[in-house]
DNA sequence: GGCTCACATTCACTCAGGTTAATGTGATGA
DNA sequence: TCATCACATTAACCTGAGTGAATGTGAGCC
């Protein structure tokens, strides 16, 4: 299963045999988390790293009030690091996930001894970091409807790209309260929200699953292109 | 002035010598840019990153309908890169600015014989995503008023890190339309939640100039934590 | 079957912040 | 001295989304 991790990787630049083998090798503590569990939090873990190596998970800030910010979620090949120093934000699992926990120490060797491993890392960040900003103009700028819509186009949109199956619907863990944590709407707003974009024909998320009729169409409506997830030619 | 780059870097871990002069001289290439004028866009530049090394600078992104909502601002020090395939996606100048041009081909030979030098690059850009976090948060779930005051707080403390003496009250060359396109906010809002904090005695922003009477009040109503902005110990 | 739990749905009401538009203010410059 | 420009300020009105609360729905379990 490491080789999720290998493959994501070599997407940002070609590896040699021997640098893939060092990533399957550091990747080999896994472990399998239920749905719904934190991970990497108040625990040994905060000094170590993971790897989503099947599954969905999600990056959240929780306020003393309850509140809860999702920040990001991740897909099959997704790198993330703990935060020690920022013990508000938090990794949990949206769906059962099998996880491989990397030491931090370790990655820093690999780092020095292989620098395209460590130009590829640098990659994987600038590419959240894209996301992020799109995140950002999408919970600024765009009002309820196409802030899900678009939220929707971007998770099949990674998950297409992490070789797990979408094409006009798949299993989407994720529930209406979820979905309002990460975009900054309230469950009952999603709720009119779905029910819209059920009317319209432009998806439908029912029982933790997506169908998508026409995923052009819900592209468009949302104003989604998806530059930012196709990885620039050189840099 | 390309210490400025160097001292940002150092801070997330010790370079050598030999390191540090390697930064210097890939950073030569430098230029002054007025305020208010767009860089690294739609110019023999896309090719390039560059790194702030005086003022004060935004990244953007515009939309077709002219809107506009500003994903971050760089002071100096600060690195980035063009982003030639998201066209949408601008880096404008606030102030006045002295700019270093980077050749994206002589850093990429850099970092593959500096591992440090590309540690540490890998490392602004984790703080980035911190930053980019802490903003969706920010925008998505603080009422206008901690929104705002939220921002100056961040603004202040990046700008303290590189070296600009704010202490107290200094030059802030934001305009009231700025602070809407990064808060999500309309500028007629901003006016209001500006008087209000005026009238609150938090803080005063008048004429591209920032007067904080009480630094620790205005980061206690604004639940502002500056741990994203430090460093982590390790990783 | 009936109990519980976790979500989903719907309704009525409220409010933060948007919109439009008029007016003010100060810097620049012919 | 007046015109212009770029912002800032204020007011009146509107609306998208939040809140609270009641009700529905299915899955799992005793």
């Amino acid at each position: 299963m490491a080789v999720r991790f290998v493959r994501k990787l070599e997407k940002y630049g070609r590896l040699s045999k021997t640098e893939c083998q060092v990533i399957v090798d550091v990747s080999q503590n896994t472990r399998k988390i239920a749905a719904r569990k934190s991970i990497l939090h108040e625990d040994e873990n905060s000094q170590k790293s993971c790897v989503i190596l099947s599954g969905l998970a999600c990056r959240y800030k929780i306020f003393e009030d309850g509140a809860r910010q999702i920040v990001g979620f991740l897909v099959p090949g997704d790198f993330c690091e703990g935060y020690a120093h920022q013990p508000e934000y938090h990794l949990g699992t949206l769906s059962q996930c099998l996880i491989a926990y990397l030491d931090n120490d370790a990655l820093a060797g690999i780092m020095d001894e292989y620098p395209r491993i460590s130009r590829n890392l640098w990659r994987t960040s600038k590419a959240e970091a894209a996301v992020l900003r799109e995140w950002l103009v999408n919970i600024g700028r765009r009002p309820a409807d196409k802030r899900v819509a678009y939220l929707i186009c971007e998770l099949c949109t990674r998950l297409d790209g992490s070789d797990v199956d979408v094409a006009g619907g798949c299993a989407l863990p994720v529930s209406q309260i979820e979905l309002a944590d990460a975009t900054a709407l309230s469950t009952v707003h999603i709720n009119r929200v779905l029910s819209r974009l059920r009317d319209n024909k432009l998806v439908t998320l029912q029982r933790r699953s997506i169908t998508i009729k026409d995923l052009g169409r819900l592209k468009a409506y949302a104003q989604f292109q998806d530059a930012y997830l196709q990885l620039p030619k050189s840099a």
